[in-house]
DNA sequence: GATTTTACTGACCTTCGGGTCAGTAAGAAA
DNA sequence: TTTCTTACTGACCCGAAGGTCAGTAAAATC
């Protein structure tokens, strides 16, 4: 008995909402394309989880591919808007710099939303160039060029070394998505420790492992 | 006309051939799930690139998945058998053999056939718990076993610092594996330069970022 | 050449799931 | 209360693709 309420957290609420509808199938089309990507993704399990019918999805989405695209367009803004000011102060040594924006990174990246974001553009995003270079320059670009300016301060303050790792800053943040990637596939199996492999990370990044610095 | 010529470059086979049957068939799957993995990788394009009748996958294979997993299977064993002997004589320095490994594992990883094997396991590997696992062990397991090795020897000879990487040798192969995954996702609109990530990536790995070694 | 075996075919079956639309009822307007 | 509008439903449609099997013909056996 009672069959509308045992569902969905609200009780009581109106059964004709035009102006929340949209939003809220979004928001279950993400945690699906989340769990299971596009084409396991299902439009039926969608509709359930936004206590309406799978009709409905189609007063306001053209097609399953569009629901999609709105889907990762707003999980794309809202994950990576949140991570925006955090690192605009530079403040402290380089050693200190690199040392926060990796714990940023690994808290965002590795541990957080924006994995399964990375996952679903890494399975599908062929269909979806656009997103792919707007989460390019919006992650990558966007993280390289602070980098390269964490450095650059470095090497004025005497603090870094002058390396080809200046140009590739890329290779400094790699095990963090290593990281992230070895979790997607093994996690349930052979699952990584976070500290450990985070003291590893950082160790190599500001001292590589040779014990001496001459060729 | 000639029908039977114009897709297969094998004029005049034999119709009926049991014996070689299962490994053209085994090796069209690998191409069809290597181009749309698991879920969209279709029979009938695998039976006639195979050049056969679907009906005949049936005769040699349970299931798709069946079929799959032997791919899957044949692909991991002679990708990584290839790969077996190189590494095995461990003559010059430390730099040297670390050096040699990551050459060994871009032209593998990065660059050859054992990316798109890499890309469907981490797209679909849910399904397929066991392969994930030998995967595991034949790919990671091995490398870092490996990769100890090499570094416990440099630390006898003085070549190497003691360090928490020796325990984690993980991060120092990462940005190899952030090359293959940038390159999977941005290949097309912003791809990498090879040559200069790998100097970066030797550079980082070897000497670190800081000047001065003392905390 | 006649008979038997079996590798192979392809039309067909069945399931799944994206997409549709005639019908329903909630809420506004009168 | 009656009428009208429209958000919403869910049974249905249909194409796609995994899977089946009676039939065919190539080769082996006699």
């Amino acid at each position: 008995m009672n069959k509308e309420a045992d569902d969905q957290t609200d009780v009581d609420k109106p059964r004709r909402r035009k102006d929340e509808r949209p939003a809220e199938i979004v928001s279950a089309g993400i945690s699906e394309f989340e769990k299971h990507g596009f084409y396991r993704a299902n439009l039926n399990r969608i509709a359930k989880t936004a206590g309406i019918s799978k009709g409905t999805i189609y007063l306001y989405f053209e097609s399953k591919e569009a629901l999609f695209l709105a889907a990762i367009e707003q999980h794309v803004t809202s994950v990576m808007g949140e991570s925006e000011a955090e690192m605009s102060d530079g403040e402290g040594t380089t050693r200190q710099l690199l040392t926060r924006l990796l714990q940023n990174m690994y808290a965002r990246f590795v541990h957080g939303e924006a994995q399964a974001l990375f996952r679903i553009l890494l399975t599908e995003g062929d269909r979806l160039p656009n997103v792919i270079s707007s989460y390019h320059s919006m992650t990558v670009q966007r993280g390289a060029t602070l980098l390269k300016q964490i450095l650059a301060r470095g090497v004025k303050r005497g603090e870094v070394r002058s390396s080809p790792v200046l140009d590739t800053p890329q290779v400094l943040i790699a095990p963090a998505v290593y990281f992230a990637v070895h979790n997607m596939m093994f996690k349930s199996t052979q699952p990584l420790d976070f500290e450990r492999f985070f003291e590893a990370h950082i160790d190599m990044m500001f001292h590589g492992v040779l014990l001496t610095n001459d060729m």
